[in-house]
Order: C-alpha cells, then structure tokens, then sequence
DNA sequence: TAATTGTTGACTAAAATAATCAACTTGATA
DNA sequence: TATCAAGTTGATTATTTTAGTCAACAATTA
C-alpha cells in the first residue's frame, strides 16, 4: 500500500511549479535541484503531466515548464490519478470481471470502500491548497531563523 | 497504491474462518480449496495471524486452525496491519526522520491525512461486520438459483 | 550555426512480490 | 510405539515492478 515515487516526486514537482507561477518559464534543472530528484528522471515524472494538459513546456534556450491551469482548478486526485493511475487498492474495485468471485465478495466492499475514503480526501484538495500550506509552512520556518 | 496478495488472500482467509466460526478447527487446505489460494502459500499468509494471537492452531491429525478472537473484536485495521505493515502510503508519515524535508514539506501532510481517512475505514470495521455482509451475499445468491 | 533545453525510448540494477519446495515438528491414533 | 496427518519454518526461485540512467533526438533562441 505504498506510493511510488513517481507519486510522490512528481507531486512535489508539480507544488514547485505551482509556487513559481507568474514567474515564466521554469527549468526543469531548477526544479531538479529544489526537489532534490535527478534532471533524467524529473523528465519522466512530468511528460504524464504535460501529455495530460496541465503544464506546458518549451525547448531550446529560455525553454523550460509552467502550469497551464490555475492552481486552485487542479484537484489532486487528477494529479494522482496521472502519476500513479487508479489509487484502488485492488483492481478488481475498478473492474469486476478481473476476478470470478467479485459479485460474492465482501472483502471487495471494503476495498471498495477505501477507495472511496481515499478519492475522497483527493478530490476535496487542489493545488492551490498545497500552496498556500506550503507557503504557511515556508513562513514558520523562515520565522525559525529569528530565534 | 495496491494492496499485495498478503493482504487480500489474507482478509479472505480469515473471514474464511469467521464464516466456519464453531465448527471446531479448520483444515487449512479447505481454506485454501474455498479461497482458491494456494496451500504453501496459505501456510504464509496465517503464520503471522497466528503469532499475533488472532488464530489459534493445532498440529498433528485432526489439527487445524481458528479464531482464538470474536470476529467482533477484531478490527479489520489490525489485520491489514499484521499483513501488509503499516497503511500509510509513504513512510515518512510514521517516521519523519526518514526525510529531511519533513517538516516543511506541504505533500507530506496530504500523506497523513489519507493515512488518516483509511485508517478511519479499517478502524471501524470489524471481522464480524465482513461476516454479516457476506452472510448477506451468500444469501442474495442462494436466492438466485430460484429465479 | 552553436548552445540550450525539453522529449523519447532503450536499457539496467535492485528490490519486492508471489510463490514453491523440502525438511521438520507436533499430536493423534491404531 | 510406529505411523500418518497436520501445521511450521526456512531456503530458494521466477517474475514483475520500481527507480532510475543513458543516449540520441527535436526544437528554439541568440
């Protein structure tokens, strides 16, 4: 029941961009090194994100990503969803002919039910939310500083 | 995001042995034949049950396995806990220390807080509610071969 | 055209998963 | 007490997934 890292360094790069909108174009090197995850691999983890719409990107020189849809419209069980795909926790919660007992199982119905848990918290989120706790949590820490 | 066999098989095993609760001990291979689990693999699964105090099990012939607990107090959050180890779907969620970025890291309270909505699912839910819904299952396909 | 930046696909090492197999222990019973 | 029927445990293995790296390529700008 583990996230991988694609769900868990691409959201984070996703909040990285989010709190540099407004500010052009973003290298993905810059965000490399913020999130702390190599350049090839960041690669990877936003090609999902641009193939699906919410960034866009540039080559060449002065290239670089930015979001293409305002934080506060990206929920993040669509983040999620892109970078991990379903969040059921057993597939035959999506697709009941994968297992000939579906229809008489209970424990189904807890999976099921889970996932509802799960989406539930997800949909309820968006990008902007992250941010603005991001930037809460930034603010504590600088305030660290002057103790 | 997916459950492993360990905990699904396992969930089934033992409501398997709820479902049979009186009838004495269980052969572990008519567990397996019902649950369409392997019995060397089904061997695995139990054995953590079993040292937890949730099952109890006798060797030798007319050995077997059984519940050493009433269904109805046992929360289906301990069981998945004995399976799969701990719900939260990135570990730096138990420990913080694991990261260094934990303490100013907005995507990890995303983390927490769907920890937070499954465990709410398993922590009340018991063995017994998987009984009576699977009753209820069983009953609604008994009725099926009438129609 | 040279430098910069993102894109794509092939490849790989390591780890986790999902088992199987075999040796062993225990308990019942003939 | 010999034997058989269970459960127990540990070693082993094949497969799949994960988490990347690398290199060739495409596009853009100076």
């Amino acid at each position: 029941m583990k996230l991988s890292t694609k769900g868990r360094y691409g959201l984070r790069a996703l909040l990285d961009l989010a709190l540099h909108q407004g500010e052009g174009l973003i290298l993905l090197k810059d965000i490399a090194r913020r999130q702390e995850v190599s350049l090839p691999y960041l690669e990877h983890l936003i090609a999902p994100l641009i193939a699906a719409g919410l960034v866009k990107s540039a080559r060449g020189a002065h290239g670089g990503v930015s979001l293409l849809k305002p934080p506060s419209e990206i929920k993040l069980s669509e983040v999620v969803q892109l970078l991990e795909g379903s969040i059921a926790p057993v597939d035959c919660v999506n697709n009941p002919m994968l297992c000939h007992r579906s229809a008489s199982c209970a424990t189904r119905d807890i999976w099921t039910e889970m996932k509802r848990a799960m989406s539930q918290v997800l949909d309820s989120m968006t990008l902007q939310d992250l941010v603005e706790r991001q930037r809460q949590k930034g603010q504590a820490e600088t305030e660290m500083y002057y103790i």
